[in-house]
DNA sequence: AACGATCCCTGTTGGC
DNA sequence: TGCCAACAGGGATCGT
């Protein structure tokens, strides 16, 4: 799945080619990728003939302002992958959003499962959309003191909150587990009992985790989920400690990985060591 | 306000 | 072997 590490890997491959693009057109091939704005139609006009300034990232979401008040917004949902391509180029199925340049590859948005979107916000409609979207994990990561404030009073798990990009911005299901399993703190742990220390390691395993990751050119689940934006599987799926290793000896303690739902997702972790 | 459940969507998987 | 239900999950939304 496209997390922050996967995200922050497309766009690294993608800025030398879109920073300083004229776009030149906007095809939305499936409408519902473009649901963020009123109409599927504002996708294109909003963008056409602008300029791409910069392409950043907040959290899980690439941010790319145009000038004149307009930023074009991208969201990989579980199944999105973004990449370069010749116009003419042979297209695979699901391309549902391809964005042209001026004497540029050309970006195609190849989405399945369409969680993911594009649209081109105003600034005041950017403003709403990032206000549920909080400081990135990576590049803003909050204090201990800070974190320890946002858990503080908190009943739900500690595996709920960290999905919560209000708080944090970045973590998905898997990198939320592989967090937990290296601070050595149980996902069903409600987050308000977590101690000082417990606050700093969580703390401290978020850049280790996310980093390593990023390393590895993100993680690969199979075919239909994130790959690399040139095509290739990214292969930190094999040095994951948690996630999908149900059954598995902890590469710890050597206990047994459990799997538990919690808010109905899959979170895997180890009783021998995490608590 | 906080929390949990439900929904969206489709390729893959597992059970019968 | 073939079919179909269950499953995967980020984020919006809704009910409690």
């Amino acid at each position: 799945m496209p997390e922050l590490p996967e995200v922050e890997t497309t766009r690294r491959h993608l800025a030398p080619v879109v920073e300083g693009a004229v776009i030149t057109a906007v095809e939305v091939r499936r409408d519902r990728m473009a649901r963020r704005n009123e109409r599927p139609g504002d996708l294109a006009e909003r963008m056409m003939g602008r300029t791409v300034q910069d392409l950043g990232r907040r959290g899980k979401f690439l941010v790319a302002p145009l000038g004149g008040g307009m930023t074009w917004v991208s969201h990989l949902g579980m199944s999105g992958r973004l990449s370069l391509h010749a116009p003419g180029e042979p297209e695979i199925p699901h391309t549902n959003v391809v964005i042209r340049f001026r004497a540029r590859p050309e970006v195609r948005f190849v989405d399945p499962r369409t969680f993911g979107f594009m649209a081109a916000f105003t600034d005041d409609e950017l403003a709403a959309a990032l206000r549920a979207v909080g400081p990135d994990a990576l590049d803003d990561l909050p204090t201990a003191v800070t974190l320890q404030g946002a858990l503080a009073g908190r009943s739900a798990p500690i595996k709920a909150l960290l999905l919560d990009q209000r708080i944090l911005a970045g973590l998905g299901n898997i990198y939320a587990d592989e967090v937990l399993f290296r601070a050595r703190i149980a996902p069903e742990r409600p987050a308000g009992s977590l101690l000082r220390d417990e606050v700093r390691a969580l703390r401290q395993a978020i850049p280790v985790v996310l980093r390593a990751g990023l390393r590895h050119g993100g993680t690969s689940l199979d075919d239909l989920a994130y790959l690399l934006p040139d095509g290739r599987a990214g292969d930190y799926l094999s040095r994951l400690s948690a996630y999908g290793r149900e059954d598995e000896p902890c590469r710890r303690c050597g206990g047994i990985i459990e799997r538990v739902v919690v808010r109905g997702r899959s979170s895997y972790w180890c009783r021998g060591c995490q608590s």
